[in-house]
DNA sequence: TCTGGGGTCCTAGGACCC
DNA sequence: TCTGGGGTCCTAGGACCC
C-alpha cells in the first residue's frame, strides 16, 4: 500500500505556470489580497522558512513575508493538474483511491514497493513536472504517516516492523486523525505518546470517546486501520458554499440576498451530479466569531432548485438580529442505493 | 494576529413508537 | 401511580482532514 502526496502542490502548480516565481516565497490564499479577510491555502518552501503556513491569516502572512508573491486560489486549475496526476498514477495492476487534489492511496501486489514508489514519482514528474513524496505501509494509516518522513520528494517505509521504533515516542497529535482537542483529552488520561496510546486500555478510551472512536484510537496507536484501496469513484454526500464577507452584513435584506445566492450556487452542483436533495443546512458566523448551523430535512427529496432556495431562506428567518460575518448553505443528497458499502455486502441475506 | 472553504464522520439528546 | 427497555428518526454540535 502506497500513499502519494504532491509536494507543496498548490504553490508548485502556480510556479509551473509562472516560472519567474521559482525560488521566491509564494503564498496562495483567498483572493490573493493580503489586506482582505482570508487565510493561507499553501505556502512555498521559501515562504515556509519565513514562518508562513497554511491556515495563517493572510494579514499575518504579509507581515512575516512582506516580499512574498500573494496569489488567489484557482481551484479549477489545481483540479485539472490533479486529474492529470491521478491518471498518471493509475496503471495495470495499480488501484488508485483519490483522497483530494494532491493525495492518493495506491494498492498493488509487488515484491519491491520502493521500485513502484520510484516509478510513480518518475511518471508524475515526467507528466506534470511536479514532485511527490511516497509513503509505503502495510495499512493506510502507516502509509499516510510514512509520507511525511519522505518529504520532500522522497520515499519512506513504515510497517509493523518499525512502527514503534519510528512513532512510539512521538506525541499522539502526529497520528492521522488526532488533532489538538483529542490529543489534549488523551493527555488528560495520561496518554501523551503513541506507545502510551497503544498500551492504554480500550475500555478507558471507549469511556472517554465512545464505542467507535475509542476503539479506533486504540488501533491508531498500533498503526492499524483499513488495508484495502477502493478505486471506485467518490460519491459526494453533499455540496456547500460559504462566504466570509469582507464587511459584516448588518441587515436582514443583505442576509436574504446572500443566502439566496449561496443556495443557487449549491444547487448548480447538485443538479450537475443529477442527485436529489434531502436536507438543507444554513451556517452562520455572527460577529465577532460565533458559529451556528441549523438544518431541516425536506418533506420529500427534490431536484428543484427553487425549493432548496426556499428551504434555505426559511432557515434564515430564524437567525438572530446580529452582525453576520459568514453565511453558508449546504445541501445533503440522497445516496444512490449502490453507494453504501453495507448495501453491497449481503450481511443480512438481501437478495 | 484574528481567525477560509469544502468536505466527512461520530456522538448525544429528545421525540416518538412498541 | 409509577415506570421497563429497545429501536429509530431528527437535529445540533464537535472534531478532523485537505
Amino acid at each position: 500500500m502506497l500513499h502519494v502526496d504532491l509536494d507543496q502542490f498548490v504553490a508548485a502548480v502556480e510556479v509551473l505556470r509562472r516560472p519567474e516565481l521559482a525560488g521566491r516565497p509564494v503564498v496562495v490564499g483567498g483572493r490573493g489580497d493580503p489586506t482582505e479577510r482570508g487565510v493561507v491555502s499553501t505556502a512555498s518552501y521559501e515562504a515556509r522558512e519565513l514562518g508562513v503556513h497554511s491556515g495563517l491569516p493572510l494579514r499575518v502572512a504579509v507581515r512575516k513575508a512582506p516580499d512574498a508573491v500573494f496569489l488567489p486560489v484557482d481551484g479549477p486549475a489545481y483540479e485539472a493538474v490533479s486529474d492529470e496526476v491521478m491518471t498518471t498514477l493509475r496503471g495495470p495492476g495499480v488501484l488508485v483511491e483519490v483522497l483530494g487534489w494532491d493525495e492518493a492511496f495506491l494498492g498493488a501486489a509487488t515484491d519491491d514497493p520502493e521500485a513502484l514508489a520510484r516509478a510513480a514519482q518518475d511518471a508524475v514528474l515526467a507528466a506534470t513536472h511536479l514532485h511527490c513524496s511516497v509513503g509505503i505501509g502495510d495499512t493506510k494509516v502507516r502509509a499516510k504517516i510514512a509520507t511525511g518522513f519522505g518529504k520532500p520528494a522522497g520515499i519512506f517505509r513504515l510497517t509493523a516492523e518499525n512502527w514503534f521504533d519510528v512513532m512510539g515516542e512521538r506525541p499522539t497529535i502526529e497520528l492521522w486523525g488526532v488533532g489538538t482537542k483529542v490529543s489534549r483529552r488523551l493527555a488528560g488520561l495520561g496518554v501523551r505518546t503513541v506507545a502510551e496510546l497503544a498500551a492504554a486500555p480500550t475500555d478507558a478510551l471507549v469511556a472517554e470517546f465512545g464505542p467507535r472512536m475509542g476503539v479506533w484510537y486504540h488501533e491508531l496507536g498500533h498503526g492499524l486501520g483499513p488495508t484495502t484501496v477502493d478505486d471506485r469513484p467518490w460519491v459526494p454526500r453533499g455540496h456547500s458554499r460559504e462566504t466570509t464577507f469582507q464587511q459584516n452584513l448588518t441587515t436582514p435584506e443583505q442576509v436574504r440576498d446572500a443566502v439566496g445566492e449561496l443556495a443557487r450556487a449549491v444547487v448548480t452542483d447538485t443538479v450537475e451530479d443529477g442527485r436529489e436533495v434531502l436536507r438543507v443546512a444554513l451556517k452562520v458566523r455572527y460577529a465577532p466569531f460565533e458559529t451556528k448551523v441549523v438544518s431541516r430535512k425536506l418533506a420529500a427529496p427534490t431536484r428543484d432548485g427553487a425549493e432548496v432556495e426556499r428551504a434555505a431562506l426559511a432557515l434564515a428567518e430564524g437567525l438572530e438580529e446580529r452582525e453576520v460575518r459568514l453565511l453558508g448553505v449546504r445541501a445533503e443528497m440522497v445516496m444512490p442505493d449502490d453507494a453504501d458499502p453495507a448495501e453491497r455486502t449481503p450481511v443480512r441475506g438481501r437478495i
